[in-house]
DNA sequence: GGGAAAGTGGGGACAAGTGGGGTCCCCGGT
DNA sequence: ACCGGGGACCCCACTTGTCCCCACTTTCCC
């Protein structure tokens, strides 16, 4: 289970650390990728295969299942933590979800994202000082 | 079940004794997030895996739960308490919810809430001047 | 009022995060 | 085939923060 809102920075070899707490679910390998709303999203190997298998399932007929493939499979690296437990993000990656020099771990339940922290704030802007609205959601939602 | 209204001290690190009257219900670990109103809220595990699974179960398709789901589990963190029973408050939470030197700990049955004194006094004086009001629109609730 | 349990606080060990340096290996060029 | 450049990875050192342990104080309950 990931949890937490991690501030992490990039070295200059694009190098950086996971934390330590996740380090264990991820320690037979994940698949790093782009996810949506210009993030990364990061899964254990554990529960990249199932979801692939569902992606690899949608009717290639539909116009956005097949963006969406693109989207999924064609920067997606398989990765593993060096023995300081970092991962080495790919430089086209990087750029897509616009990190620079610091970056932001989120634990997302099941998997994990990496957000620039500019695009997290505009992200968690829309909610951020308002507990009354996310009470309201849950409340409709669940 | 999580019952009264306990005053602790938050020290300089940040630690915050949990009553020792809860530690049995909270020994297989916690999480703690950011509640309604700007205090923070206490899951016992078994009680925040369902909660979790919910949430968990939002469709991705929809920008706002995907919002909602980034958001619910990024300011989460996961706890256990310390050989002295003790937890440690992360700074964002204590900022989020105005916690500074002294906290309360307010059991509401199946979760616990972590309040600051001023916050507190607030809402608890609205309570007393509309006790009755309230008392009124909750009649249909129940 | 006395003893035990709970709460509070500080010191110190250890782990995590960060960044630099060095080495091996792949690959392309001569 | 050999050499040189670059990238990936490992190792090491330093800094920071977390957590354990110990000691003291306060509160609660006999």
């Amino acid at each position: 289970m990931f949890l937490g809102r991690h501030a992490h920075a990039v070295d200059a070899k694009g190098r950086m650390a996971v934390p330590a707490r996740f380090r264990d679910a991820l320690a037979d390998g994940l698949v790093l990728t782009r996810g949506i709303d210009r993030c990364l999203a990061l899964y254990p190997m554990a529960a990249w295969r199932p979801l692939a298998e569902k992606i690899d399932a949608l009717p290639i007929s539909d116009p956005d299942a097949r963006t969406f493939r693109r989207l999924v499979f064609a920067e997606a690296v398989d990765l593993t933590l060096d023995t300081q437990g970092r991962i080495l993000l790919p430089p086209e990656l990087r750029a897509y979800a616009g990190i620079d020099r610091d970056a932001l771990v989120v634990g997302v339940h099941t998997s994990v994202e990496i957000w620039s922290p500019e695009r997290w704030a505009s992200v968690s802007a829309a909610l951020d000082d308002d507990g009354a609205e996310v009470a309201q959601r849950l409340a409709s939602l669940i």
